[in-house]
DNA sequence: TAAATTAGTTAGCAATACGAACAAACACAA
DNA sequence: TTGTGTTTGTTCGTATTGCTAACTAATTTA
């Protein structure tokens, strides 16, 4: 079998382990697999724009409204319209937000990197570029086939302009 | 910044290009993302159970069911009742959902196979090693913490059992 | 100042995903 | 063989996702 093929069947693999991994986390702490994402998109940078959101997710802008909509019910997200941009709208967790992600989410990461760190030092070395050179390969790649939300930008600009 | 913190962020990235390559393919085949990893799926076995699939993709049988229903309207998979136990319902890809995923589909993992083989042959050997290491741990991860559907299905034993 | 652009929401729709309840086929014990 | 329990898949009802199109409000540009 190819290196090439390997590659990628090992690929899927992680993926479906990750998978499966979200779903665990959705079942413990009670939400879906898409507002975990963005719980875990907020806990990372703390302050973003709902567009930012969206970007960073690979969502729609309206999509991310709802999703956090919802959030906002739960009280597990805040909203607050910017005192400088007035458009923007910056989300952000709240206590119970940052309480609710301190617990089960991050027990599989920890599981992770208990894992990890039981591997020979030069070995982690080697996963670590090992997974940048995929990173790297990756993104070249779905930069050559243009990102879908680009692409439905330029649709829609198509459109309006086709439209007057 | 610890290796087992670049590996998840890596780890994060990598799941984050697929994911964005996936729309993408969904994109170009008309088909839903759900709906594309069936057809993958059933491209990769040619012959499965309904079960079969839910739990090699992680879903609910009735959540597999819904979507066969659409992929069927479109005809490009079929269903048929096994002969040997009645029960079990056979899927397959038709020749048209065979043509189907000969186009696209493969064109990403096309891409994904030059750019890996135009890295040094001890490098490919590397990003294997480290792609099994990583698999490996994933998938003793959820092992540990007892898969979804697993639990699922003890869950449900238990009620049935306090219900008598 | 008027027109265009940007940020976000709303509305409406198809699809996903789940659990619960069900029907049919099977397995096995009495 | 009959009855009881199990397995396999479907149907139903519901919440959520994710999209496009249409909209409002704020900002930028001409």
């Amino acid at each position: 079998m190819e290196n090439s093929q390997k590659a990628l069947v090992l690929l899927r693999q992680i993926i479906r382990s990750t998978d499966m991994q979200d779903k665990e986390i959705s079942r413990r702490t009670g939400l879906t697999p898409a507002q975990l994402m963005l719980m875990q998109t907020l806990r990372e940078n703390l302050q973003l724009t709902t567009g930012e959101l969206a970007k960073e997710m690979a969502l729609t802008q309206a999509t991310v409204t709802s999703i956090l909509d919802r959030l906002e019910k739960k009280e597990l997200i805040a909203r607050q319209r910017g005192t400088e941009d007035k458009r923007k709208v910056w989300v952000s967790l709240t206590d119970d937000g940052v309480e609710l992600m301190k617990g089960a989410p991050t027990t599989q990461q920890d599981l992770f990197v208990r894992h990890f760190e039981d591997i020979q030092n030069w070995e982690q070395s080697m996963v670590v570029a090992s997974l940048e050179r995929v990173a790297f390969m990756l993104n070249a790649q779905h930069l050559d086939a243009a990102p879908l939300l680009d692409i439905g930008q330029l649709d829609r600009a198509q459109n309006d302009h086709s439209k007057n």
